[in-house]
DNA sequence: CTTATAATTTAGGCATGGCTAAAAATAATG
DNA sequence: CATTATTTTTAGCCATGCCTAAATTATAAG
């Protein structure tokens, strides 16, 4: 007859199971500001929650120690915190790589569905997920996914926008979790691992026109800057 | 900014996302009564839950009309309540299936990963599922994986205890979800797919004698009532 | 440097799902 | 059938997270 009768003691011992929504607050801290401070404002808009909803469990992580906030002027994660939300993103673009890659998911379906998983998997679920994969080191759409330590793997982050006419690109990552914009990409075919040719850049409005898959196709500046990649002066022969 | 506004209209329009310990109240519901009506206190013990907790649990899954509940008489399912349950019950089985059969997980292990993922995962992800695993009938302690429509898989269920000197018994289930009960099993070699010769029951305490593996092992008359299978007659060449 | 604007916090609620202690109903027993 | 024992419910709390409306504080403009 156990029960559930933690009560909590004043320093908790050590695994008081987070709850889904500081891990996804954490997560959502990284994100917006890696080692800087996160804005109240900032992570109401991206967790969509109201801000003084967000005002609340700032206080909240505070206490627990995962953040550093100081009244209007933001949080930024403790190392216990950040080791959390890196815990976190590995689950999360683990589980997007298994999506994809086992079960036919296409690349803008998978984000919804891990935002879920990530949270209910253990950590023995987790690594034997990494094995089942052979460890990658990037999820679909070529974010890095974060090492049991929480390095980081080193990631291509040249904008397709800072390439030059002539020269050949290779797509590497994607940096939008925006549904609509995934699916664009897809229809495309630009995807990790894809190369481009550029044909040459508008002067003025900063169109980039280029080549995929030998088709000519145009791309707005703003969409060239979430394309990341490697410029390649030698193209494949 | 849709934010969280649903209010919840008087008649929810359909969907609005059961929360977990609704769901796991309703699978509690059907594996201790089925058709019939589950005790306050058998759900309490099930569920590891408290009594009034239960009982104010009841309640409101009568005004959801997941269930049809008297005071001091128990409840039981209605149609939808039960859809509900068989639901969970193939999310739980088929993940389980998954777990010990993709990721090597153990037989005593499968079942709290499970208990935890089955609230996760979307409909999508399981019906990729089943089709990843081939659309099994029965999970890895022989329960029957409902259907989509609801329906059971045949399951053999002749205790092994009900079996007799010199003959042979296919193991097809094991009716237990205790860890300590399942792992002693497994050391046993006794899992679903398992030929056991019958060599002798004690005539008084119900002690059984049997070959597994060739090897002779003693197994309570308690331990024997979870073993279901088939008596085979023709112990296979 | 004052005022308008924007960001953030405080105040006050609400829903969900737990708990314990005490009352009430049902079931079992002499 | 009266009394004890067991089961179940009621009453009253609490923690978590979310919300809106109303301060408050910071920031930007004039
Ligand atoms: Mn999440
Ligand atoms: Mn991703
Ligand atoms: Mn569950
Ligand atoms: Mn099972």
């Amino acid at each position: 007859m156990a029960k559930n009768n933690a009560k909590q003691d004043l320093k908790p011992i050590s695994n008081p199971k987070i709850s889904n929504s500081v891990e996804d607050y954490l997560k959502a801290i990284w994100m917006t500001a890696q080692d800087g401070a996160a804005s109240t404002n900032a992570l109401a808009e991206q967790l969509n929650i109201a801000a003084p909803s967000v005002s609340a469990m700032l206080s909240k992580l505070q206490n627990l120690e995962f953040v550093v906030y100081e009244r209007y002027k933001g949080a930024s994660l403790t190392e216990s915190g950040k080791a959390k939300a890196l815990e976190l993103l590995r689950r999360h673009r683990l589980i997007e790589t298994f999506l994809f890659e086992s079960f036919d998911y296409s690349w803008d379906e998978v984000h919804d569905e891990a935002e879920q998983l990530e949270h209910a998997v253990s950590s023995q679920f987790i690594e034997r997920l990494a094995t089942f994969l052979d460890h990658p080191t990037h999820d679909p759409h070529g974010d890095p996914i974060p090492c049991p330590n929480g390095n980081l793997p080193d990631t291509p982050n040249t904008a397709l926008a800072e390439a030059e006419s002539g020269q050949s690109f290779v797509v590497a990552r994607l940096l939008s979790q925006a549904a609509d914009v995934l699916s664009y990409f897809a229809k495309l075919g630009i995807q990790p691992g894809k190369e481009l040719k550029i044909i040459e850049f508008e002067p003025l409005g900063g169109l980039v026109h280029l080549l995929i898959d030998d088709v000519p196709r145009a791309l707005s500046k703003e969409l060239a800057m979430i394309v990341r990649g490697d410029i390649v002066k030698t193209p494949t022969v």
